[in-house]
DNA sequence: ATCCTCCCCTAC
DNA sequence: TAAGGTAGGGGAGGAT
């Protein structure tokens, strides 16, 4: 078991997609003010769910575990509960300093490895997509100096944590935080509950000191299913007979309660549960089709989109782009001229203070020294987003990624305020609208972000620049900015950090190794928790450690790029230049909230959504793709609900890509290829949880106007005279796309996007459309069988010409059967069919008639006759 | 060597 | 309730 689960743990640790960092703790101590209401001094997580896990042990003989459990957790509980009151009463007398940083972790599978337990120990943020499934977590306790720990304990479900690891992790500036990882035992109730008691060393009363602070945070796991208690109760009797073996040292010890807070785990428990409980043997989900999800809404796309904050700051450059196009691309990708000469570079880099929060709160003076977020829901049991927390808030704790009710438990007073995404973009305006009014290089970063080369702006001292351009921003905003300047964008950057909120901050070149020196890496940007981690384990915490190895080391470690990179950064080298905008290499719309389907109708329906999205998007930027990758997120097979509301939860990532001979940026094409390659998953609607359509190897769609001319339909494949370097040309393709399964159906998908025209010879008829573009047009025609070449037809791949078969009604096959001499021949390409031949052949038969029914035989047309 | 696909990582 | 997107960089490993 534990083996399994270490394995299995490792690999999704490999297979982490998506972090949301909170700004780890800046090396800016904005505020040393008290909060004087924080009353909780510890945490405890509660989880709810029961696990599963991969292992083939299911069975369990264990069975009587349960009660011996819940009997004893009770106990445990009782005399917690009883001392946690005394603790409370102490600590209303005091002044806590403790700040506590929420930690979700949608559980994991059982950390029996060392490597699986070192991973855990320095994480902050969401886990879900390294640990998956289990309920082993730990507490993070920021501002709580180890010199003033006396005593340290852990609980799990009201018993001792199993071997508890303490470790203490000092972070940038004078913060520590501690760590208490543990092992969770789930108890009655499905509630696995974790608690953490800190003992003060010095006497209560010093400045700083806290009594019996204790942690309280919630643990996070993938929800239980009811189909998942078997397993789970295989991991109960590992984990309990683990715990046998240290009780009675730790009961020597002496006990501390551990106290709930019912809101707590409740709320947790509540929302993973609720479907479950009314049958606790039977497949999780009821007949409620949640409102806001792909099953109660028919317009989901549209108006998820309208609502995500990730998708406004995400398509927020595309946007820019167009506002300033003059500036987008070309023109002022670099200044290698300044480089080449003596002179030293000068970059500022300027960003938004608590941006969202900012922009809502500028008109409530009387806010802004209150904890302020902005977050869809309110719900203090919520697990609604942070997605930006103003200074004060951020003294709790309080990070953007947090879930609220997290944030509301680290801080029950903070104020939340809704988005305004108007505001943001109007607010961007005006920031890029003074940084281009100082500065003609301008690199964007983000709506909120931006570097300036000021190298040129030798008349101007980069400092007063910097001030002035906050200053104006300021006032035309009503929102702060902080800047950071320094000879590179790297430093620039870090500088930054260092200056906010509403400040600025100049690193002199000679002092860059010495910033550096006890910098963290994780503040490196390019660094992130898994390139902190892997570092970790080599011992490398500082930016002065990471210097320490060699490159050669860091690059066989690391790969080339990012070894040099490290290389680099850590001596404070950047060689990148502000402006290098480059046009966009790719397009795509995602949707991983929200996402559940019943049936393939649901599917096909949302996948069209996103086509259309996509179409859009191209159109939007003038641009049309040849390379689809559609994207999925499947739940993994023993993830149960996510623990976020309509979350995607645990998942696996699949993707597939086609790549077509011509651009398009047509929906009905979009369309085809979409479904094609949603073929290829063969996967279950219900385990869906996400879907994304990318579109790469972009061209200008005027670019892409012209080849369609150029290569119209009737020179490509049927003119007699068509040149043979044309025809190499569609038999090169041809021949790319043999047996590369991936690609196969491309070919048929995308000829919708050739310009047909007539031809004397054809078959079918015609079939015109006109867009009004005149450059679209699309007239169709479908060659006489006979006029084939069965040698092209022949190096098809087999999914088109299964497609192809299915125009020519069958008579493909036969024709090829002949042409071989072979009788049955039939076998062979049918082998190529997909594993679901009767569903793919029928849709596929489907595509053909219903939108273009000549367009696939366009390519085999050309094949002329022999 | 260089490309391609299928990922993973990172940042906002 | 709640809206976990988007795009670029890059690595591993296979095909050519
Ligand atoms: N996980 C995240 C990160 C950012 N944002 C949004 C909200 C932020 O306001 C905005 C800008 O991101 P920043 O990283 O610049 O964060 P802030 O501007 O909020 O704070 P800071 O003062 O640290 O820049 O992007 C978000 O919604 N979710
Ligand atoms: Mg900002
Ligand atoms: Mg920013």
């Amino acid at each position: 078991m534990s083996m399994d689960s270490s394995r299995s743990a490792n690999s999704t640790l490999q297979n982490s997609k998506r972090s949301f960092n909170s700004n780890s703790s800046s090396s800016n101590s904005y505020s040393k003010k008290k909060k004087s209401n924080q009353k909780t001094l510890g945490m405890a997580w509660g989880a709810n769910s029961l696990s599963s896990s991969r292992s083939s042990f299911r069975s369990s003989p264990f069975s009587d575990f349960g009660s011996y459990m819940i009997e004893k957790n009770r106990k445990l509980q009782n005399q917690f509960d009883a001392e946690a009151s005394n603790s409370s009463q102490a600590d209303s007398s005091k002044k806590p300093i403790f700040h506590g940083v929420s930690i979700f972790v949608d559980g994991f599978t059982v950390p029996s490895s060392q490597e699986l337990r070192q991973y855990m120990l320095n994480y902050g943020g969401r886990f879900e997509n390294y640990f998956s499934r289990h309920r082993v977590t730990h507490i993070i306790c920021s501002n709580l100096p180890d010199s003033k720990i006396k005593n340290r304990r852990s609980f799990s479900g009201g018993l001792p944590v199993v071997k508890p690891t303490w470790v203490l992790d000092s972070v940038a500036g004078n913060r520590l935080l501690s760590w208490v990882p543990y092992q969770l035992e789930q108890f009655a109730n499905n509630q696995p509950t974790l608690s953490a008691f800190f003992t003060p060393k010095s006497n209560p009363a010093d400045e700083g000191a806290f009594t019996n602070a204790i942690c309280e945070v919630k643990l996070e796991t993938d929800g239980p299913s009811a189909s998942n208690s078997e397993e789970s109760q295989k991991v109960k009797v590992v984990e309990l007979s683990n715990l046998d073996e240290d009780d009675k040292s730790i009961e020597n010890n002496g006990l501390q309660p551990c106290p709930e807070q019912p809101s707590v785990s409740v709320s947790s428990h509540c929302f993973d549960n609720h479907s479950i409980k009314g049958s606790p043997r039977s497949i999780a989900i009821g007949p409620l089709k949640p409102q806001n999800s792909t099953l109660g809404d028919p317009n989901f796309v549209e108006n998820y989109f309208k609502n995500s904050r990730l998708h406004f700051i995400g398509t927020w450059k595309n946007r820019y782009r167009k506002r300033f196009p003059c500036l987008s691309n070309g023109g002022m990708t670099s200044h290698s001229d300044v480089l080449a000469g003596t002179q030293k570079t000068s970059i500022i880099h300027i960003d938004m203070d608590c941006f969202f929060v900012s922009v809502v709160i500028r008109s409530h003076p009387e806010l802004y020294d209150k904890p302020v977020a902005v977050c869809h829901s309110d719900n203090p049991k919520g697990t609604a987003e942070i997605s930006s927390a103003n200074y004060p808030a951020r003294d709790y704790g309080i990070r953007a990624g947090m879930f609220v009710r997290d944030a509301k438990a680290l801080c029950p007073q903070l104020i939340i305020l809704p988005y305004n995404f108007e505001a943001y973009e109007e607010v961007a305006d005006q920031f890029y609208n003074i940084l281009h009014k100082h500065c003609k290089r301008v690199q964007a970063v983000s709506c909120d972000e931006a570097f300036l080369d000021v190298t040129d702006l030798e008349g101007k001292d980069p400092q007063l620049l910097a001030s002035a351009i906050r200053k104006e921003i300021c006032k035309a905003t009503g929102c702060t900015a902080s800047a950071g300047i320094a000879e590179n964008m790297l430093m620039a950057r870090l500088a930054t950090r260092t200056a906010k909120p509403n400040g600025q901050c100049y690193i002199h070149p000679e002092r860059v190794d010495e910033y550096l020196d006890q910098l963290q890496i994780k503040a490196l940007p390019g660094i992130g928790h898994v390139l902190e981690e892997k570092l970790k384990n080599k011992n490398v915490r500082t930016c002065g450690q990471l210097r320490m190895i060699s490159k050669d080391s860091l690059q066989k470690d690391f790969g080339i790029k990012t070894g040099e990179m490290l290389w680099n950064y850590s001596r404070g080298v950047d060689n990148r230049l502000v402006g290098m905008i480059q046009e966009s290499k790719s397009v795509g719309a995602e949707v991983n909230w929200g996402v559940r389907f019943r049936d393939l109708q649901d599917t096909q329906h949302f996948l069209l959504d996103l086509c259309k999205e996509v179409s859009l998007r191209l159109q939007g930027c003038g641009v049309q793709g040849r390379t689809f990758t559609l994207k999925i997120k499947r739940r993994r097979k023993d993830a149960g609900e996510p623990v976020k509301y309509m979350g995607c939860g645990d998942c696996e990532n699949l993707s597939h890509s086609t790549t077509v001979p011509l651009a398009t940026d047509d929906v009905e094409v979009l369309q085809r290829i979409t479904k094609q390659l949603f073929g290829f998953f063969h996967i279950d609607v219900k385990d869906i949880r996400g879907v994304g359509l990318q579109v790469s190897r972009l061209e200008s769609a005027n670019t892409a106007r012209q080849v369609l001319e150029r290569n119209s339909m009737k020179s490509w494949l049927t003119s007699a005279s068509a040149s043979s370097k044309e025809r190499l040309d569609i038999n090169s393709i041809a021949k790319e796309r043999v047996g590369k399964d991936s690609e196969v159906k491309s070919m048929a998908g995308n000829l919708k996007s050739f310009h047909f025209t007539p031809v004397e010879n054809s078959v079918h008829g015609t079939n015109n459309t006109s867009n009004g573009e005149g450059c679209s047009n699309q007239i169709s025609s479908v060659p006489l069988l006979c006029h084939l070449d069965m040698g092209v037809v022949e190096s098809l791949p087999s999914e088109l010409l299964s497609e192809l078969n299915e125009i020519y009604g069958g008579k493909l096959v036969d024709l090829i059967a002949k042409s071989k001499g072979q009788s049955e021949n039939n076998t062979g390409y049918l082998c190529f069919l997909p594993p679901e031949p009767s569903k793919v052949a029928v849709e596929q038969a489907e595509i053909s008639c219903n939108s273009n029914p000549f367009s696939l035989s366009g390519t085999a047309v050309e094949m002329k006759a022999k």
